[in-house]
DNA sequence: GGAATACATGTATATTGATTACATGATAGG
DNA sequence: CCTATCATGTAATCAATATACATGTATTCC
């Protein structure tokens, strides 16, 4: 029972673009920010893209934004949205489709209420509540740790560059 | 975000054990109705027993039988122990300790205020709730899947295949 | 126009955790 | 003693996830 790290870096992307409303963000500033993966926010960006949440613009002096004001960011939409494989129906728990007992099994429906109980919590939330007092905090580590460490030079080296 | 294959076998035992009060059951003939692995179920039912779920019985006409009535057995309780890794404090769904704005970050009250809920929902409900009124159902199903296939190659191929 | 920057996208590899298999020991009945 | 059953530790398999790699496309600036 764990959320994907994929689920995990959607929620940093946003949170980071979230202290920035005012500027464009850049996918390697994020991985820098993040010390983690920049193919792997590149994809998750890509999809935060698709589903709008965020805006990409290409090109030099391109960059990533906020499709739309913090407020409006439901965090259990977005945690749903990121939790569902592309291809299922719903997000099931338990693989109930090769199991005998199924048609007479009463713990699917009790485990599909208590699901529905943990986004009704998330839905609570919005991405603006996240921030909410602390954007300084987050705007602080940001600058600490971009300027601490240059990320290992093997993910800053743009992808097919000769080495 | 799933529960894992662990969990659910160990509902299926409770659940297998709670159509049959009145008996003691061994461990081969629940890999039979259920036609899963024989090795994993014992380590399932060793961990239940552990837990104080189960009573175990070893030797000749040995088997397994509900340590408690299913009423005084709490879904809420099985799956939040089967869920939690043997080593870890509680269960956490997001890996918080490796990222650097854990100091700032709201997202993680707000994801195990969400756990809390869905745990609070599986709470509500007991072995006895989820046999009430399906033990017939059952029943038949184990007593269909039993006879239908003595074990051999079907029963012992993992579930979710595709040759 | 050309170089540089940035996102887009598809494929391949690596890592991780879950699952299953294997091997062996312990216990109890008959 | 022999057999059926649970107990327990280790190893191999498998699948999902995560990362890396390669290349393409768009935009801007000079
Ligand atoms: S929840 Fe019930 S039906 Fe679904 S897999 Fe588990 S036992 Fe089978
Ligand atoms: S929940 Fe917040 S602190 Fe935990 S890993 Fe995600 S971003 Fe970091």
């Amino acid at each position: 029972m764990r959320l994907t790290r994929f689920t995990d870096y959607a929620m940093r992307v946003l949170l980071y673009l979230g202290t920035r409303p005012d500027r464009i963000c850049t996918i390697p500033e994020m991985t820098r920010a993040y010390g983690i993966s920049q193919n792997h926010l590149m994809k998750i960006v890509h999809q935060l893209g698709r589903a709008g949440y965020v805006t990409s613009v290409r090109g030099r002096n391109g960059g990533i934004r906020l499709a739309r004001p913090a407020a409006m960011i439901n965090v259990g939409a977005v945690i749903r949205h990121s939790e569902t494989q592309p291809g299922a129906e719903g997000l099931a728990l338990l693989d109930c489709q090769t199991c005998r007992i199924a048609p007479a099994c009463a713990l699917t429906g009790v485990v599909d209420e208590a699901l529905a109980a943990f986004f009704a919590v998330l839905e609570r939330h919005t991405l603006a509540d996240l921030l909410h007092g602390r954007t300084g905090a987050l705007l602080d580590i940001f600058a600490a740790t971009a300027s601490e460490d240059p990320l290992p030079a093997a993910t800053c080296v743009p992808p097919g560059f000769a080495r």
